[in-house]
DNA sequence: TGTTGTTTTTAGGGGTGCCTAAAATAAATT
DNA sequence: AATTTATTTTAGGCACCCCTAAAAACAACA
């Protein structure tokens, strides 16, 4: 049984060293779990004697097949609650990560079964990121930025690639969700902002708006046909 | 905020001491939390320093204002949480228990209030124990013991007064359930026991059995007019 | 009252997780 | 290559929770 400081150290260290497992560094591991580069180095030291996390003194932190597993299923509790949380308690998503943080280290196999089946066995979480299989990898996440696409581009948003409470809500303030389709205009080439006009989930679509390029370079988007309606009105 | 340790042990300390709030000594609380009477009084001193528990050495542990608020708030999201593993997630009463134990230390308000009202502001568990109101106290259980009630007494069950797994199981290889209807024949004025014909959930009445002194004395229940049928294949 | 037996606390020690401050190492710059 | 800067670890403390063993307090009974 890990504690769980230890388990959101193996988190943070899943997701800051990306799908190939890259090294992390304690100092990264410590701002993003809110806590001292010193602290982190202990926690570390406990993950390593359980067999769970390599570390090489100044090198930084990877994570052993076992330690994969456990944080791929930490990964995947944290999911499937953000749906519970959106789905039938109607949080928005930028407020479910918060809440899923405290509900995720919940460990009885039997009660996961069974509340991914009452869920529905969910693909996606509330921000469009994959959930896990028990058991599985972290599969691709598919689709592309935003910032890559071209010109006249027309698309759906499949997810974001930064969940940060602080984005989200700047999102909801564009009102973009999940599903949302998307008309890029054209990019500027002085500071990669684009004109961008987009549907709610409801369909209804708003006025064409500038959307600057950290805000692109964080929406992830596929291409394909949108159904979007232009009325006279938003002239 | 209290470490889950403190948790545990203020909830103890509210179901020992019983409504009135009576003294609970260290011992029966180790026994409780599945610890030693040394780390009760370790644990104890820490909630003393918080102002939640009042302990005179070698006189019993109690609640202060404050704790016992607190500790009916406990009791409070165990209940909640229990209802929605029966209801939503189909775990039978005997489970329950378990589960909800990890579950009940989500602290955050916004999530309960809107948990309560997805469950339908619930107002008995599994169990049928209330669950009691925000802020408010645990009220009084209603019915009596099976025990207590005489020969001939028709009623229906209204909860139960020991939820552990062991009697919870017990309960289902008899076919008890929450609302089964009994009928009483007689008492056995040698070891208390009760021939007792009861239905299950779903209105099947089952065969006279009889019920030992310890079983209806853990049986909560409320005098009604019963729909009991007498079939002719039972006898 | 004194003795016996139970209950409860104190004493001492281990593990984890948190901190700050200082030392050690690595990286960058001159 | 030497020095400066940034990163990371070690060192030393504190709090909490857990244990066992021993001492202290209480309760019951002769």
């Amino acid at each position: 049984m890990l504690t769980i400081a230890s388990q959101d150290c193996l988190k943070a260290i899943l997701q800051l060293g990306g799908p190939d497992g890259t090294a992390v560094s304690t100092n990264d591991l410590a701002r993003r779990l809110g806590t001292r580069p010193a602290t982190v180095t202990g926690v570390v030291n406990t993950l390593v004697t359980k067999e769970l996390a390599d570390h090489a003194p100044y090198r930084g932190v990877g994570l052993t097949a076992a330690g994969k597993r456990m944080a791929v299923d930490l990964v995947r509790r944290h999911r499937l609650w953000e749906v519970f949380l959106n789905r039938h308690l109607g949080f928005r998503w930028d407020e479910v990560h918060a809440i899923a943080e405290q509900l995720e280290h919940v460990e009885d196999a039997e009660f996961l079964a069974r509340f991914d089946r009452f869920l529905g066995h969910p693909e996606t979480d509330p921000h469009g990121d994959p959930i896990p299989r028990e058991g599985s990898a972290v599969h691709a996440d598919g689709g592309r930025a935003l910032s890559e696409v071209p010109d006249g581009f027309v698309g759906t948003v499949l997810g974001v690639l930064d969940s940060s409470e602080l984005f989200l809500r700047h999102l909801n303030r564009l009102g973009v969700e999940l599903g949302s389709q998307v008309v890029v205009g054209t990019t500027s080439s002085f500071d990669g902002s684009k004109t961008v006009r987009c549907s709610g989930g409801d369909g209804v679509v708003r006025p064409e708006v500038v959307w600057s390029a950290e805000t692109c370079g964080r929406i992830r988007v596929i291409s394909q046909p949108a159904h979007i309606e232009y009325h006279a009105t938003d002239y």
